[in-house]
DNA sequence: GAGTAGGCTGGGAGCGCTCCCAACTCCGGT
DNA sequence: ACCGGAGTTGGGAGCGCTCCCAGCCTACTC
C-alpha cells in the first residue's frame, strides 16, 4: 500500500562517509565534549554532503526528551476572553520556544473526550512540559498534570494563593491604576463593572478598584458595583443597572474592553456623552479599545510577555528535570506589571 | 544527572501479563485483523491493569506515521488580518484533528531563521502534513514543502489559478453580495476600499464589487475605488480620499471590518451619518463589526469551517500517501460560501 | 485417512539514536 | 624504559514498537 522509500541518511552513513564511528558523530552533532577538531570537520562535511537530519523519533526513543511543549487552552475561556488574548499569548510562547528549538503543540480542550485525550497524551509523555492557559478554579487539569510528574506552568491563577507555578498580570494594579487615573481626571463617583466573580482575575480587578478608591480616600458604594460576565451584553446590562441605581455617576471602570464596549452602548442609549458626562476605562487594550468611539482608555496586560515568561519558566523546570521533583522547591510565580493606555474616553 | 526512572509499561509487559506474544498485543492495539476475541479480552485487561500507553517514539521509529500535522502561520499576515481569524481557523483545525486523534503543531514564522527551522522540521519528517495559512504570492514555502514531498493544503490561494491544494472562501461572492445588498437598499453611488492589491483575496473582493455593480447595471467609477491595506489607518485615509473625490457617495464596501472601522471614523469626522448618509459594509464579521456604532453589516467568512475542511483534505492526502505522489492527480480545491450578516450600518 | 487451506500466534529483525565502556594513542613524569 | 592519565575513539547494548514470516492448530475437502 504505502510505498515509503524513505531514503533519509542515517547517523551510520554519516559516520561511514566521515570515516569515523557512530559514537563520534553522535557526540559531534550533540555538541558533547571530547571530539577532535579534525573529526568535527570531517563530520560537518559529511553531514552537509548527505543532507543529514537526525531522526527525532529515534532520539526520543533512545532516551532524550521529546523537544515539544504543549500549550493547553480550555475552550470555555477562549470564547469569553478577548479573542486576541490567546493569539498574543501563543506569539510569546512560540517566540521563546523557537529560540530553544522546541516545538509548540497546541491543544484546545472543548469536551470531556478531548480532555481525556490530552490526559493520555501527557501520560504517554509525548511532551516535556505543559503550559496551561486561563484555568477555572475547578479544573481538574492542573492536579492531574502535576500528579503525572509533568512540569507545568499556568497562565493566570485560580486564587490569590496559587500553589502551582504561574505567570499572571497585575490585575489588582490594573484596577488601582484605572481608579487613580479617573480620580486624577477629577471624577469622584466611580462605578465598576466586574467580571464573573468565580474567576480570580475578576476578583482581583475588583479588589484593585476598591484599593484605588481607598487610596483616594473615597468610600466605596455598593450601588456603584455591578456584576458583568466579560461579555458585551453583560456590560450593557450592568451599565443600565448602574445608571438606574445612580444617575449621577461620572466614571466607570469595566473589567474588560468588551464589557466597556457594552457599557458604552448603554451610555449612548441613555444619552450620556463619553467622556464629558461619564469617563470610561477598560482592561485589555484590545483592538476593540482602539476602534471604539471615542477610543477607549484601557489597562494593557503584557500578554505576549506573559507567554514568553511562562515558557522560560517551563523550560527551566524541564531543564532541572523538575517534574515537581521529590522536594519540588518553591514553584516559580511571576506577576507582570500592567500599563494604563490613556485615550479619549477618559 | 537526569534520573529517568521511566517506569512506563511496555508492549512486552502487557504481552507477558496477558499470556500472549508481542505481535498479538500489537495487532490487538492497532485493531489489525486476525486476533481472537479471547486474546483481545486478555490484552484489554492487561492494558487496563498496567495502565499501558504506547510509546509514540517507538511507533514512529518502527515505521508508521508521526500522527502530527503542522499548521503554519506566517507572521506578516497575522498582524494584518483581523485577529480572530487565526483563532477561528485553529479552532476548526483542532476540532478535526482531535477527531482523527492527531496532534496540532503550531508554527508561527516571523523571521528567516524561523523559516529555516521549519524547513529542517519538514525535512526531518516530523509531521505527516502541513497546513499553510494565508500565503503571499512570493512565499517560497509552498514550493519547498511540495518539493519535499510533504502533503500540503493552503488556506486561501495566491492567484485565481492556484496549482496547490487549497481551501478558500468565496471572496468574489463576498463583494457581489455586499454590492447587491447595498443596491437593494437603494444606494447607487457605491464606493469600495480595497485591501493590498498584491494579495489575491483583495483582488477577488474588488472583482466581486465590480461584478456586483455590473449585475446591477451600474457603471463602475474609478473615483469610487480607493486603495486600503487592511489596516484601520488605511481605511480612514481611503475614506477621506473617497469623500474628497466624490462627496455624493452614499455607500461604501470596505474589504475588511477593520478598514470599515477606519472608514466609519472618517465618516464621523466628515459629519456623515451611518447609515442615513452613507451605508457601510465590511468583511469578516469580526468582533469589531458587532461592537461598532452602529453595528456593522459584514460578510462572514466560514473561517472555522475552512479550518475543518483544510484538515479533512490534508488527512485524506496523508491517508493516500499522496505527498504530491508521482502523478498527483488533481489537487483538491474548495471554495466555501460567504454569508452577508446585515446590521444597522446599511 | 491424507492433504490443504485458513485462522492465530510467537518472536526475530530491524527502525536510528544515545549511552557507556573498553581500548587505543600520546604525553610527561620518574 | 615504564607507568599513569588525559584525550579520543569505536561500537555493543538497548530504547519500544511494527513488520513479517514461519509455525501451529483446526476444520474442511476429496
Amino acid at each position: 500500500m504505502s510505498e515509503r522509500q524513505n531514503g533519509r541518511p542515517t547517523l551510520e552513513q554519516v559516520a561511514a562517509l566521515a570515516g569515523v564511528g557512530r559514537g563520534t558523530v553522535s557526540r559531534a552533532i550533540n555538541g558533547s565534549p571530547g571530539v577532535s577538531e579534525q573529526a568535527k570537520e570531517a563530520i560537518a562535511r559529511a553531514v552537509a554532503e548527505l543532507g543529514y537530519v537526525p531522526n527525532q523519533a529515534a532520539r526520543v526513543l533512545a532516551g532524550s526528551l521529546t523537544d515539544a511543549v504543549a500549550l493547553v487552552i480550555p475552550e470555555t475561556e477562549a470564547r469569553v476572553f478577548a479573542e486576541p488574548y490567546f493569539l498574543d499569548l501563543i506569539r510569546g510562547v512560540s517566540t521563546e520556544l523557537a529560540l530553544a528549538d522546541k516545538q509548540l503543540l497546541l491543544t484546545l480542550i472543548r469536551s470531556e473526550a478531548e480532555r481525556q485525550r490530552f490526559e493520555r497524551y501527557v501520560a504517554a509523555r509525548r511532551v516535556d512540559g505543559v503550559l496551561l492557559a486561563s484555568v477555572h478554579g475547578d479544573d481538574p487539569l492542573p492536579a492531574l498534570i502535576t500528579r503525572l510528574g509533568m512540569p507545568l506552568v499556568m497562565n493566570g491563577r485560580r486564587s490569590a494563593a496559587e500553589p502551582v507555578a504561574y505567570v499572571d498580570s497585575d490585575n489588582i494594579g490594573a484596577g488601582r491604576a484605572a481608579v487613580a487615573h479617573l480620580v486624577g481626571r477629577g471624577r469622584s463617583r466611580i462605578a465598576t463593572i466586574t467580571g464573573s466573580q468565580d474567576m480570580y482575575v475578576a476578583r482581583a480587578r475588583l479588589g484593585g478598584y476598591l484599593a484605588g478608591l481607598a487610596e483616594a480616600g473615597i468610600v466605596p458604594d455598593e450601588a456603584l458595583v455591578a456584576a458583568g460576565d466579560f461579555t458585551e451584553a453583560g456590560g450593557r446590562l450592568a451599565m443600565r443597572e448602574l445608571l438606574a441605581r445612580d444617575p449621577g455617576l461620572d466614571a466607570v471602570f469595566a473589567a474588560s474592553d468588551v464589557m466597556a464596549a457594552g457599557a458604552r452602548a448603554a451610555l449612548r442609549e441613555a444619552g450620556r456623552r463619553v467622556p464629558e458626562d461619564v469617563a470610561l476605562v477598560g482592561v485589555d487594550d484590545s483592538a476593540v479599545a482602539r476602534l471604539m468611539d471615542p477610543p477607549l482608555t484601557s489597562v494593557r496586560q503584557p500578554i505576549e510577555e506573559m507567554g514568553r515568561t511562562m515558557t522560560r519558566l517551563l523550560l527551566q523546570k524541564i531543564g532541572e528535570g523538575n517534574g515537581t521533583g521529590p522536594v519540588a522547591g518553591e514553584e516559580p510565580q511571576r506577576i507582570l506589571p500592567t500599563e494604563l493606555v490613556v485615550r479619549e474616553s477618559s
